[in-house]
DNA sequence: CGCTTGCCTAAGCGCTTGCTCACCCTCAGG
DNA sequence: CCTGAGGGTGAGCAAGCGCTTAGGCAAGCG
């Protein structure tokens, strides 16, 4: 149920970013930062995987924390409208949190270079910056609280402490992003019908028909 | 002189290193590395916070990436021994995980800096001594998997996917390293009394009396 | 054609990094 | 007293860092 009418996934995942140059520089610095973090990467390498001198680096980004930035912008504002989506979404409250901990997931896995960056690479913004950036991750877990505040009222769900299973509830999904190996066993779906699922325990709503999804 | 070796009350958690000066070092990089990161850190920082030159550190470790493998290692065995006493404990599977979360999230949230380091640095290592700290980190894998399996040969278990949700179980607990803050609202004893009963609902074990940690 | 504009590079500046080296101080054993 | 070893320091090296600068080249336009 819920007819996830998803937009496609984005073939161009970074198709706001112009012009073309800048796009790939921001592509190969993904790539860098997600493979050896945001600190023991180089100006030098994020250029060199784009098929440009170091220098061009400076005539799209003013400077290496501004890349980072927009990273972080664009994949917070994602995740955000993946789960406002799925909080705003019609059916009872188990159907929404379901699709909500199922998107997010797999979006964390699927796009898991981006979301090792988005998620992990905080520390490294400005302080300005980052509290822009921790503004809109309050949003996420607002939009989280406010799907399982519903099931409480409901009486669908069974949640002793709101805040802290809504915090433990992000946390498992945001967590994917550190785990998730492509060469592994399980593919991005797998992982967020799994999640969906034991979130769904955690919050105390039994799994419809008990059909889990096995393997 | 007054006592060089003062006891503080409190527990000492590098008590295995020695000598002096190379345990305040440790120490001093075990706050530095989970303030900044690895990479973000210099040599000086750290021979600074510990009241020493830089030149001080290479008497007692050979590189800066030395200094981040013994904290990882400790570290590691320390995890690892706890999940392990409470695994091979007695009880019904559901209080041995029980206990297993508890103590293993506790630790997560007292120890965060260390843990931090711990659980976030990895990718810092070299090679060689990254696959000993693998190897470490499958063997509480298997712990808690084990633990999940006998409730499930018990019964007492309803798990359709075991390696995934002793992923899951890991995961969530590791992950509250990054975000337990000590300013905040809950104590290391809270969020493990929480996070125990989430996950005895994640095995399909109804925690028991609902007594269940309010606010 | 000359001139501007946008994108890019080669070279390199100033600084910081991990780490080393020559030397010093303290103290136990003879 | 001397000696030698272990723990410490100040100064500094080579390499690498983020970033800048001067200039090149192609395209659009009078």
């Amino acid at each position: 149920m819920g007819a996830a009418k998803e937009t496609l996934g984005e073939e161009q995942p970074w198709a706001e970013v112009s012009p073309d140059a800048a796009r790939r520089l921001l592509i190969a610095a993904v790539e860098a930062f997600a493979e050896r973090g945001y600190h023991a990467t180089t100006t030098r390498d994020i250029a060199g995987r784009a098929g440009m001198s170091p220098a061009a680096l400076y005539i799209h980004y003013k400077t290496k924390e501004e890349l980072l930035h927009r990273i972080s912008r664009l994949g917070h504002d994602k995740a955000l409208d993946i789960l406002r989506s799925a909080a705003d979404g019609e059916g009872t409250p188990a159907e929404r949190l379901s699709a909500a901990v199922r998107s997010f997931v797999r979006w964390h896995a699927g796009h898991h270079t981006t979301a090792r960056v988005v998620q992990y690479e905080l520390d490294a913004l400005s302080d300005e910056h980052r509290t822009e950036i921790v503004a809109l991750r309050r949003q996420s877990d607002a939009a989280v609280r406010e799907i399982i505040n519903d099931g409480v009222r409901a009486g669908e769900f069974d949640v002793p402490d709101v805040p802290g299973t809504t915090l433990a509830v992000l946390s498992l999904c945001i967590d994917v992003a550190r785990w998730f190996n492509v060469e592994g066993r399980r593919t991005p779906d797998e992982v967020g019908a799994t999640y969906a699922d034991l979130v769904l325990r955690m919050v105390g709503a039994v799994p419809p028909g008990g059909a889990a999804p096995q393997r």
